[in-house]
DNA sequence: CGGCACATCGTAAACGTTTACAGAAGATGA
DNA sequence: TCATCTTCTGTAAACGTTTACGATGTGCCG
């Protein structure tokens, strides 16, 4: 742990000027015999130059942070795990922040930006309150929100389109005969919250079905606050033949719930989840899922920062094309033969 | 995304010197006159420290960095669940390193210690080669390992019992009476790779069965890998009753073949995973696994490196007390009234 | 009123780079 | 050989902090 050398260092040892040492470090005109000496005594010395300093003087650090609600929750994972590689691949460190769903904690990021230690910023958060929008305006870095941010706001913005994920849902339900379709959902102040909420009734409405609001269970957007969710809702109401779930881990808590209630899923009780998340594909009993396309969206957050990290003054940018698709996994008893 | 204000903005404003200003920010003794100045120029301008500068000074970064081989392995998700709160309550962030199990890419890592962007590493090599073990001799900043690593090697070392975990597994399975219990592992010159070839071996013998080779089949971590090995193995030894996994994953990829070929499990065959990720407790049908303590060994590496970073100088220390335990899913079929 | 202790402040250097600028050295032509 | 141009190099400033040190002012005591 030794202090390491510098490019006094090894100006001293090849006897020339640190100007000449950074020159050859950076590949600029040099003498030849220059550049010899420089790279001899950077050799010898195994020199390594240090990002803080470099950082400064551009005022740039090659890092990039990405705020998560959940380090828990597969859907960010899926997310992570395209945009790990793409800003690998453009040279820029991820910092990884986790936020446990707290407003206060997505604002500390946000302020944070000010300490100007990444380049960039993506960040999924799960509600957006006035003081999100106003830091969202004042970030002093260019910022990518996955997830709907109001019209004008001047930051990237990718979106899901969890109203499309919640119809397909619902009418698969419906094509399987089922008539009280239940919604499972997360918090209403949050973004998806919301967007499930008015896609659910919507979806009902468009076939013919009454919205009743005693289906309507919510909870939150983990397992177990699922599972609690999925028991107030059938200790209400007993009739209940499938559940549409706000996302996966949600869904979980559900097969959780219906198994120790009894249930036979899907015999009873269809369920689908949301997100399409590693779980809902390994969990038993099978557990179809609608992908909002997490990876997809991962990927062109980390796309839509980096053409701005380049491109600093052009306009904000909507990513709203992601693909939706319903994983309808039929039972696996009937696939055996 | 204007140049923000900088100390000396606030100390023009405060008509005052940037030396009382770092004062003031730094809470060290000012005539309260002063700070109040400072204090109300700091909040107009909006003004939030530069973290780069303040590293360059204090050569800390406040940052730690984690490798892992795969983010899309569940193990090392669960280790960083436990890494990113430990370091977020001591103020460090986070660096996320993704070395998709490539050796040169862990060396990287090692060798990019010396930009100093980091303070500190954790890292779980698959394989510790010669190469990793002089970088890690020649850090230039603390390292903590969570893997094995020879002994003398000047680092932290957090260790999971891969041993006894293989040996419970195998005892699990020769108590519910299976006698060709088979071994799918990853590559034998990866750290857990030879210590479960090793381990089960001696379970084998421990036991009074005979080791038999064909029963040993080597593939790769990743579900895919797990899957085209079971295949292999299916081929040529059609007698198998059980199978020990080296982790989750090849276990996944394991049901899905047995499924494919109409095998029960566990009826038929009895299969045990490793590293009791959520996957397993979610899958179907239903897997037992043996918990290495992911959770516990990350919080542990944490909290190394932590106290490392504050007594920078004491003996390396080594964490191997990691509870190992089998955890054993009865069929859900059972279970159910 | 001189001297001293003490609190407070400003100047300047340092952290390790990059880079504008000017000066030195070498090459070229007359 | 000298002037001129080109190529290369060194000096110094800058990035935004922290901090050692000395200067200044205040109050107190003798």
């Amino acid at each position: 742990m030794a202090e390491g050398p510098t490019i006094t260092t090894i100006a001293e040892r090849a006897g020339v000027s640190i100007a000449s040492v950074s020159r050859v470090l950076n590949g600029l005109p040099t003498r030849q015999e220059t550049v010899r000496k420089v790279m001899a005594a950077a050799d010898e010395l195994g020199y390594v130059r240090n990002a803080v300093a470099r950082s400064l003087k551009s005022r740039r650090t090659h890092q990039v942070a990405f705020a998560m609600a959940d380090v828990g929750n597969p859907a960010y994972l899926a997310m992570l795990r395209e945009i790990q590689p793409v800003l690998k691949a453009a040279g820029y460190r991820l910092v990884l922040h986790s936020t446990d769903a707290v407003a206060a904690d997505e604002i500390d990021v946000l302020h944070s930006l000010g300490e100007r230690y990444v380049d960039g910023l993506i960040m999924s958060p799960l509600r957006v309150t006035d003081e999100h929008l106003q830091m969202l305006s004042a970030a002093r870095a260019p910022v990518v929100i996955i997830g709907s941010v109001p019209e004008g706001t001047p930051v990237d913005n990718v979106r899901a389109d969890s109203r499309t994920g919640v119809r397909l849902a619902i009418d698969h339900l419906h094509a399987l005969g089922r008539r009280r379709i239940a919604l499972v959902n997360g918090p209403l102040d949050t973004v998806p919250g919301a967007a499930r909420s008015g896609a659910y009734r919507d979806a009902l409405l468009a076939l013919g079905l009454p919205y009743d609001e005693n289906l309507v269970q919510i909870g939150d957007f983990y397992r177990a606050e699922g599972a609690r969710a999925v028991a107030e809702l059938l200790a209400r109401v007993s009739d209940v033949d499938a559940l549409m779930c706000a996302n996966d881990l949600i869904a979980l808590g559900a097969l959780d719930v219906l198994r120790a209630a009894g249930r036979r899923v899907p015999e009873d009780v269809a369920v689908v989840g949301m997100d399409d998340t590693d779980l809902a594909a390994a969990s038993w009993p099978s557990l179809s899922s609608v992908s909002l396309g997490s990876a997809e969206r991962g990927k062109a957050a980390a796309e839509l920062l980096l053409d701005r990290l380049q491109h600093g003054d052009r306009e904000p940018r909507l990513h709203e094309r992601v693909r939706v698709i319903l994983w309808y996994r039929v039972p696996k008893e009937e696939v055996q033969p």
